[in-house]
DNA sequence: CTAGTTGCAAATATTTTGCACTTAG
DNA sequence: CTAAGTGCAAAATATTTGCAACTAG
């Protein structure tokens, strides 16, 4: 089976980038953008807007509307890790997959081949192109699924 | 490997089951309860609190609450299919799995043996023991995946 | 009776929308 | 200049909490 290349070459190295990709669309490098993704790129982990807004000190709605074209540009994209609000990170960070225990909420991220193997198993099955970037992989931890083994033996 | 059952032995098969587990806890039966159980009995399909509301004619907040106690007894579910509100059904029929195109937003929903090779992969590769029954498999339907790899070789 | 439940109102959390004002190009 | 973007207020969506009144057992 042939399938597209995981990494497209990463159009966005620094600020000055998105900036450049905002103007040739017709679209502005305002300050509040680049604050944002001066906040975005001093992040070490996927934030949520909220986190955002302090950190840029800029308005909330902005955030949201500034992140909303980030990502149609394919600068940023978010996750959503359980039942909190959706998590940014620029995209070339974000090259992480996620599994989530319901239980413990723990949450483990992975690098994308190590998904390969159940990706091909699941396009093999259902045609379904499966990605754990944007909604994790569910389900319980080994330390919890071991739990639930011994309270299921009582 | 070893693993439990996949159906643990329903105890839950009408409402007089349901009101008999209720009152053995100290809890009620009430009118309330009962007409939100017969909405999830009549539903074919995973329906919001919303919708269960509006069919029961019981207030959305006494349906939240009830399903609450509900899915702690183990006679009702929610899953988190797309972005909209949790899903609810009762156990029994929500033996099924979800994958969702996160383009076209299409749900297909499937019998959990057909994930079990891939849970089994997860279960070798991470130690975890995957559900995708809460939150769905993600990614791209066919039909989008084929799409989106035309779009890349324009 | 009385503890568990309900309905209503209000709060919370996350995200979106409307609009007059500001600003990048 | 002027269209794009911003801040603020308010709405929308999904869910939770407080509390006085109600009711199942």
């Amino acid at each position: 089976v042939t399938h597209a290349p995981r990494t497209p070459p990463l159009a966005f190295r620094d600020i000055a980038d998105v900036a450049a990709a905002l103007r040739e669309r017709g679209e502005r490098f305002s300050t509040p953008r680049r604050l944002v993704l001066e906040a975005l790129f001093a992040a070490d982990a996927p934030v949520s807007a909220e986190q955002i807004a302090r950190d840029a000190g800029v308005e909330l709605t902005s955030v949201y509307r500034g992140l909303e074209r980030l990502e149609e540009l394919g600068v940023v994209t978010h996750a959503h890790i359980g039942h909190g609000p959706g998590l940014y990170a620029l995209t070339g960070r974000a090259e992480r997959e996620y599994l989530v225990c319901e239980r413990c909420k723990a949450v483990t991220s992975v690098e994308p081949e190590r998904l390969d193997r159940v990706r091909a198993m699941i396009r093999e099955d259902f045609g379904h192109e499966a990605s754990f970037r944007h909604f994790p992989i569910s389900g319980l931890c080994a330390a919890c699924a071991g739990e639930r083994e011994r309270e299921r033996e009582t």
